[in-house]
DNA sequence: ATGTCC
């Protein structure tokens, strides 16, 4: 049995036009005709589109037929020339790149409101650090590629002094329970419930990633993504746990939902430009109606890649704090690149949260520093003007080609050294020095966010700099 | 962010 699948370019070379059929047809020649021979599904495509009145009712090939009679591209949407307002935090350390992404975004027609967040860098269509409300509508480019990448960070039981005299087996621990780099997967699966979920198999593009799925649950990635031992300091007696203030081992972790979050990225991103055809230097906002089938399916499988996200965090940390023998005394967590449906100013409004952290009154979250300066446990505020939210780290300071170029592995090494920091894999673009000062960036949402607790990285493990290793 | 191609 054959594995053809019929590419982009061979569609074009018969004379498909470039819309959604595209995608239909690919589809149905993968589910299909995978045992056809490159000639034979040619032959078949051609027939389709000579004429697709003839196959409007064919079982298999109706679809192709059907997306082939729709009118080819759809109207340019304009943007508004009036936008929403918006609230800009710590201006004065944000990139102008990333003002003029969100100048755009608060012009859609869907927009109702915004913030920019005070370690915004420039990103796909939103910017990280971005906050969007949209009335009725997602951008899955508003979510970022990276779908429900997240923050959680376990409080344990064990004396701090463990973590300081017993760093080799901590490190151990970390070596053999996490595993990095992009493509990564575990030999030997686990079972969890987000894999049984319905999304894989109702919806037909998030069934074929399901093994994929399985194989990378409580894998890590690469890029900023980390798992890492230290000592987190309760500061706030009244916090939500009753714990005294003080030191506690914690662990915590930042990760995203892997290939199936990526993959569900992509493949709606694609769809919302074809069917929300933006200005050129809009494009990547494409949005999806929530009333459509398409908007609907990307909501499923968002939320879908978002538990699955959160799956692989605690299965991180369940096999990491079993291994330490410790109890969990507390544990802080969210989400902050996702999209959520939340009432606003008395109107339900869907907010996308590209790398900034859910702050609602009372809501919880964590917002890292880098490996050698600390993150924060806080507390929102509720802040009407942010739509609730607050930054989701320090933010880059330079970009990974900058930071490369200017540090070098001698300075990473001394920072390490200087602040008792031991660190497994990381490139020198991920180095303290690639950073925004986290105080300087904390400083500027006191209206946003309030500190309970601080954390404190000691040994740290990411990906391996350069190109994936394995 | 991801094995960078719908």
């Amino acid at each position: 049995m054959s594995n053809l699948k019929i590419n982009g370019k061979t569609l074009l070379k018969i004379g498909y036009p470039q819309s959604p059929v595209f995608r239909i047809a690919m589809n149905v020649v993968e589910q299909h005709y995978s045992h056809y021979t490159e000639e034979e599904v040619i032959e078949l495509l051609t027939k389709v589109l000579a004429d697709p009145a003839a196959y409007a009712d064919n079982a298999i090939l109706g679809e192709i037929a059907a997306g082939l009679l729709q009118p080819a591209v759809p109207d340019v949407i304009a943007l508004r020339e009036t936008p929403v307002p918006y609230a800009i935090y710590g201006e004065s350390y944000i990139d102008p790149g990333a003002v003029r992404q969100l100048n755009n975004a608060v012009r859609l027609p869907v927009a109702v409101s915004g913030a920019l967040m005070p370690d915004a860098h420039q990103g796909y269509g939103l910017p990280i650090g971005g906050v969007l409300a949209a009335d009725n509508a997602v951008i899955p480019y508003g979510v970022g590629v990276d779908i429900g990448c997240r923050m959680c960070l376990s409080i344990l039981d064990l004396p701090v002094q463990s973590l300081l005299i017993n760093e080799t087996s901590y490190t151990q621990q970390l070596m053999k329970f996490t595993k990095f780099g992009a493509g990564a997967e575990w030999k030997k699966r686990e079972a969890d419930p987000v894999l049984e979920r319905s999304e894989f198999k109702d919806i037909r593009f998030v069934k074929n990633l399901f093994d994929k799925a399985a194989g990378q649950l409580g894998t890590s990635g690469s890029g900023n993504h980390f798992v890492e031992w230290g000592i987190a300091t309760i500061t706030d007696p009244g916090n939500e746990w009753q714990l005294p203030a003080g030191s506690y081992v914690a662990l915590l972790s930042h990760s995203g939902s892997r290939g199936l979050g990526a993959q569900i990225a992509g493949h709606y991103t694609q769809l919302a430009k074809e069917l929300c055809v933006l200005p050129d230097h809009a494009k990547h906002l494409a949005y999806l109606d929530l009333n459509s089938e398409a908007g609907q399916e990307y909501w499923l499988a968002m939320n879908l890649a978002g538990d699955y996200a959160s799956a692989c965090h605690h299965l991180i940390h369940k096999r990491l704090i079993e291994a330490s023998g410790a109890a969990l005394l507390a544990r802080v967590e969210n989400h902050h690149n996702f999209a959520w449906k939340e009432i606003h100013q008395g109107k339900e409004v869907i907010v996308h949260r590209k790398g900034a952290t859910p702050a609602g009154k009372g809501v919880l979250g964590v917002i890292p520093g880098s490996m050698t300066a600390p993150g924060f446990i806080v507390r929102g505020k509720g802040e009407t003007d942010s739509l609730q939210s607050a930054s989701h780290g320090a933010g880059r300071l330079m970009s990974r080609t900058q930071a490369k170029a200017a540090i070098t592995t001698q300075t990473l090494k001394q920072q390490l050294e200087e602040h008792g920091v031991t660190l497994i894999g990381g490139g020198l673009d991920e180095a303290p020095g690639a950073y925004k000062n986290i105080d300087t960036v904390m400083a500027a949402q006191t209206n946003l966010v309030e500190v309970i607790g601080q954390f404190l990285p000691k040994v740290v493990r990411m990906a391996d700099g350069g190109p994936p290793e394995d």
